[in-house]
DNA sequence: GTTTGATTCAAACAATCGTTTGATTCAATC
DNA sequence: GATTGAATCAAACGATTGTTTGAATCAAAC
């Protein structure tokens, strides 16, 4: 029974996720774990390794949905699907809630963890959202437009999750819990990004039409 | 002259934004501002202190502009100006750059001087995009799908700052590096949200629309 | 029962941490 | 020139860091 090494990964992890890499000592890890000292040591080596194995252990729980539409489903049905998970995962409040925090402490900060994160992770969803933002504009958009509009779709599912406490801050704790409802910040951030879209590939349509005729 | 001080700060806040505050060892910053160890105790009295010092003294060189509009100012116009001011201090490698970098850190993992940070950096900007994402939208729309629709814009700003390492690793250097540039990333932040706005917008009329008339 | 290899243990390792001390330097004031 | 107080200095403080050691413990294989 590895009890031991599963009982340091999920005590790590969650140190981790709260207190940062630094900040956490492996005393306190063991202590917590109720692990001597040398099991890090000796199940993974050495501080940094057992933090990529919690990172590791954290985004399993956490792999992004792929998911398979049945034929005939609108790209705008896809998209609020998509969002609206997402905005469930940043938004989730349910134990052991220390792995998606351990993942965004990752990705605002990247280690050496970073780069398995984001190809097992963070690039699935983003090709996935990519591609449904693409059938939303017009076949000839550039690539590099519909990357950009990805991203807007993205940056504000995540601001809910980065910058909560600056939110509560602005517009007050009470304003701000009504922004913490997954229904109506994804319908509004839904409403938006289609707006978004549609106007961003019409300019594009315009300005390759224009340079066509010119 | 009480250059000692402020060659402090400067390497302080220096190391402060590249290693973050627990990885930043006070020993480090006094060798490279060429300092005694016991100059921090005197001059500041602990390490928090001086770090605390360091946000203050960046965020001051960083007062978000407040700008004053000619009469017949569009909102788009604003919108316009806005974004792009924004991202051109988002995405800005001057020197020195540590200071928006360290705001940035304290933002993602506020400590105790992110209330005065919110307070005088954030909050005015937030309030003047408010005004003018709330010109965009009819005059009925309610505060919090201002508020939100607000959020959307900063968030999309955001993003390239934030996530910088993650969309090159997303996709690629090469690519990324046409992300950079901010007049071609801001037309398109600007497009995104005037439909995303607008859309919003009308969505929220024929919401009170069809209450009224139910 | 002995042997083997994996695991755990208390203890100490050397290094670095933030902080403090007390003497020293220096320019300004009387 | 003596005095004063701010500023800087080398040196050491006690505490904590991540890591390592070598013996002790345990269950399974022979």
């Amino acid at each position: 029974m590895d009890s031991t090494r599963q009982k340091l990964l999920d005590c790590a992890g969650q140190l981790f996720s709260q207190k940062g890499f630094e900040a956490t000592s492996v005393r306190e890890v063991c202590q917590v774990a109720g692990v001597n000292i040398a099991a890090i040591h000796y199940h993974f080596g050495d501080k940094e390794r057992l933090y990529v194995e919690c990172v590791k252990h954290a985004h399993c729980r956490h792999g992004m949905t792929l998911f398979d539409w049945p034929t005939e489903t609108s790209p705008g049905e896809k998209l609020s699907v998509v969002v609206t998970h997402m905005l469930t995962t940043m938004l989730s409040t349910d134990q052991p809630e220390w792995h998606l925090e351990l993942l965004v402490r990752e990705l605002a900060r990247p280690t050496a963890a970073c780069r398995v994160l984001v190809e097992q992770f963070i690039s699935p969803m983003f090709a996935q959202l990519l591609a449904i933002v693409g059938e939303l504009m017009p076949v000839e958009t550039p690539l590099l437009l519909r990357q950009q509009a990805t991203f807007s779709v993205v940056a504000q599912c995540l601001l809910y999750r980065y910058h909560r406490p600056i939110g509560q801050l602005l517009i007050g704790e009470q304003q701000f819990q009504r922004l913490l409802d997954v229904d109506a910040v994804s319908s509004q951030i839904i409403s938006f990004s289609l707006g978004g879209i549609q106007r961003c590939g019409v300019e594009s349509f315009a300005e390759t039409a224009a340079e066509a005729t010119s």
